[in-house]
DNA sequence: ACTCTTTATACAAACGTTTGCAAAAAGCTT
DNA sequence: AAGCTTTTTGCAAACGTTTGTATAAAGAGT
């Protein structure tokens, strides 16, 4: 049924040893850098290497060793640039340890989910990275009861016995809210992420509480229900800047919210910062480069994933019999030109037209 | 120096083999679905690896079938999502026919890439998929040689022999501007993305020609080279509107570019499209989602991907001695609402202050 | 020179499959 | 009931490594 396509016969672990005079179990301990091996030999079996160009059959590793230096990455989409930086974090780290990344989307379709654990966790992967999970509850005691190594990323761990890495979602909402409120603010409106997500949660509660210890009273007209994208940043904006008595200021729990929140106030003639100032959340790259540019909350994205990475690898080469807890990465304001106290707007004019974008970094 | 971790002891062939009463070769049989094997030995053998929670070892497989059942995917970055895009086809084509994806970035390291490539070709990935390749020369011998498969997605083969997939940048470049002119431009600027990719030149190349297909004299102060990125979108955009005549329409080699033109039109005081009219290339989500909605060259991207791996798969497993050519996808002109009649400007105010966006898809 | 470590190498078994070959079982034909 | 074909099953070898155990070579101490 399957039609074999053997290519050109490899050089093995044999070939080299023919070549250099010696067993092939010297060879091998010389791949591996055993200890006791005469330098000479060890310099003649090199030469065969190179000459022949060998390179290790990571199959056949595997196979004997039980380790496969690989580790398993599971996403649900590519939204944004989100993932793409989380991701290059992984990437990084995982080359460092000479591993190799197996990629799986679930776009959505939750049956595979578990499904692909089970065969990940019989040999094709060492250990296992899930980004913003969905139902983890699924196939959590699947993993958890194999003892299979993994770590999930950006997930709030309700109990603090799952390994994962996160931002300080709450931390950051609070800090945002706080600066508007500091340099002037008092009607400050906030639209949300997707609230399945436990960041999104995370990021109301630091909000209100930003909201409480400045002294505004919590308003539910103020808060929009959106779900991490541009069109319903937009969509929020539009509402909440037809209220009678309109926010100043407007918080957007990521970034693409908040470039929502730009068009809508565009499109009303008003302007961003004079009129609505605004501030989001991640820092994607965009966020520096659009006009003006976007004063945000840096979630340090790379190195979650490089922290997850690296606390998914100790776990596998260390052989422990505890999981790893879990880290909380701080967050960062960035102040850029999106936002500005209130009183500031009438003299706002006197600006150039062009802001000066990131010059203050 | 390497701990070995053993997990528990895998239920392998010859348990169930034990389990159910028969040799491990049967065992190896009925899971490969072999034709001479009694119904009821099946049912049997069946039922002890559900009981049992049999999952093959793919190692084991690979070592001795000589294919591995993944593919290698080699990208340069996670920008916008543009590669997003093309990575949900590949992901989708790749599950569909039970491979998996193993990732690698190259973050601008240009030596890794080709040596990694040697160690793919030794038993990791049966083929390997590369998107928006630099300089591939450096590898493309070594793939080759081995005869190793591998398709190239977004690269304009200059040598028809390399297996590959793009759209017709060109026809759709044309197709834009042609658009432009036909709604009464004349002066159409144009930004390039980054030179060095060859989809950035085709563009180009469609630019003029349709230019010249309009009676249109092509003039080189209305050309900007851009990179791909927003910022170089804004920049371009301030530098063409600066002009003595100005353009009254600016085609952006990619929906970046003309994001960031939005943005300098708008910071100059001016409307889009009632001052200058925009069409980019590409048709990222974000597109349809903007405001107002972009026009925009619509390049299939995930077909793009599922096509090429479907190629690739089919070199893998049917053993062809001639590779498969280069296939070029069409692409599409969607019309939304950033571009209009120069002549419309006076009348446009009678629209409402909200495009209606996407109605008319 | 003779045992005793230490260093260096070789052999063989094992990892979990697939598959060619051979043997056993079952059906047919006479 | 013997002979033949076809279906069904088992054994063993192979894939390319790693690694435990055994042996050979080389120094060290007497």
């Amino acid at each position: 049924m399957i039609t074999k396509v053997r290519r050109s016969p490899n050089t093995t672990i044999k070939d080299i040893a023919r070549e250099s005079g010696v067993s092939y179990s010297t060879v091998s301990r010389v791949i591996n850098n055993f200890e006791h091996i005469k330098p000479e030999t060890r310099e003649r079996v090199m030469d065969a290497m190179t000459r022949l160009g060998y390179v290790a059959n990571q199959h056949a590793r595997s196979l004997v060793g039980g380790r496969s230096q690989v580790i398993g990455l599971l996403i649900h989409a590519f939204d944004s640039s989100y993932i793409g930086q989380i991701i290059q974090g992984i990437d990084e780290a995982v080359a460092e340890a000479h591993y190799d990344l197996m990629l799986y989307t679930t776009h959505r379709r939750k049956i595979r989910e578990s499904s692909f654990v089970v065969s990940l966790a019989r040999g094709l992967a060492d250990g296992l990275l899930l980004v913003l999970p969905r139902d983890i509850e699924a196939y959590l005691d699947t993993l958890g009861q194999q003892g299979f190594p993994f770590v999930l990323i950006d997930y709030a761990a309700t109990s603090s016995d799952v390994p994962s890495v996160n931002a300080a979602n709450q931390q950051g909402a609070y800090d945002a809210t706080l600066y508007l409120a500091k340099i002037g603010h008092r009607r400050i409106g906030f639209i949300t992420g997707d609230m399945v997500a436990d960041s999104a949660q995370e990021r109301l509660m630091g909000y209100k509480q930003a909201l409480a210890g400045s002294g505004i009273a919590f308003e539910a007209e103020l808060v929009f229900q959106g779900d991490f994208y541009q069109s319903k940043g937009f969509e929020g904006a539009n509402s909440l800047l037809s209220l009678d008595n309109p926010p100043t200021a407007i918080f957007a729990s990521n970034d693409m919210i908040a470039f929502g929140v730009y068009e809508a106030v565009r499109n009303r003639g008003l302007r961003t910062p004079e009129d609505v100032s605004v501030v989001g959340f991640d820092d994607i790259p965009q966020a520096a480069q659009v006009h003006p540019s976007l004063t945000t909350v840096r979630q340090p994205l790379q190195e979650m994933g490089r922290i997850a990475t690296q606390m998914l690898l100790r776990w596998i080469e260390e052989d422990l019999d505890e999981p790893l807890g879990y880290t909380q990465l701080a967050t960062e304001l960035i102040v850029r030109d999106s936002a500005c106290s209130p009183v500031d707007s009438v003299f706002y004019r006197s600006r150039s037209a062009m802001p000066s974008s990131d010059e203050r970094r």
